[in-house]
DNA sequence: TTGAATTTTCAAGATTTATTGAAAGTTTAT
DNA sequence: ATAAACTTTCAATAAATCTTGAAAATTCAA
């Protein structure tokens, strides 16, 4: 396969991951992009390479910053800001782990919080009770073991489960 | 609280989970409301409950009978068919993780296989081999303990994590 | 069979979310 | 201070996704 060719479907299949998580698909098409280039990328490149407006290009390059999944580098003597990717797939792993944990995990732990006190004596409030009881109890132990494995490194991780 | 407002502000916070899965809002909110149900619900009820249409009901019921995270219950002398939740909250997030490695996990490991033998020696092409070498070999890691921990009970899992 | 009850389908419409592009803002060199 | 280079913003537009509702299909009892 020619390298043109591979590029192509490793920024599609990135970017239809990304749509999977609520990212937007230029966010992970610009991280795919910038994951696979050997050298930082400007603005102007990244709208280049993928067809994209200069805002979509901005906007999605500093959610990247934002998430930690790409950093800036300045060049010698050049203006323009340039972008490159963390390559540490782990590091990655664990940055869009953190935050998923703020948009999916935490909001059910505030809401399992929120209504924990419910009146009633009958059926439903009975099960409710005990439905968001054990809701909430899961979500501790989750959010207790996604903190664990964010400070852990990548052999140490896949080792708790190999043995 | 009130347990009427405590069962909005769960579905409302279930269905906006769904929505950061690619999951619709309305599956989700099914979901949420069949597992707090002391009861097997039917279409009507929960269409009824929910406001929402019969067809949109109807269609993601389906869909969560195809997850595993609902079940069917015939009730003697009843036509229509009655719906219950997965209500055991480890089940239900193997259940879900499954699905999401279908959607998540399997493409990368497709595309990954796909354009592992590139053309080329120059820097484009060795950063390309790297990286998706580096992807696909998370990648597969990432699966093998996907499939150890749909495996496991809950109390084996978090003990992995608590030693 | 028939027809009433129920479920399923799917094109059209509604809603949500992403993207564009041009204007405004900022920075830097001179 | 000015202007060119570059970045950011945001209202308008487009694209993607979800929902509706009514018609078609199915099921079941008589």
């Amino acid at each position: 396969m020619e390298l043109r060719e591979a590029k192509e479907n490793f920024i599609q299949a990135w970017g239809q991951l990304g749509s999977n998580w609520g990212v937007s698909k230029a966010m992970a098409q610009i991280h795919a992009l910038l994951l696979i280039s050997p050298k930082p990328m400007s603005t102007d490149e990244i709208m280049k390479e993928l067809n994209i407006s200069r805002g979509n290009a901005n906007m999605n390059v500093r959610e990247l910053l934002s998430w930690g999944l790409a950093y800036k580098k300045f060049l010698p003597g050049e203006r323009r800001e340039y972008f490159f990717a963390e390559k540490d797939i782990w590091d990655v792993a664990k940055k869009v782990g953190r935050e998923r944990k703020k948009r999916e995990l935490e909001p059910v732990l505030k809401m399992v919080n929120e209504v924990k006190d419910i009146k009633g004596r009958n059926k439903h409030a009975q099960e409710f009770r005990k439905v968001s009881k054990e809701v909430g109890k899961f979500a501790r132990k989750t959010e207790t073991a996604l903190d664990l494995i964010s400070r852990a490194n990548e052999s140490t991780f896949f080792k708790w489960f190999m043995k």
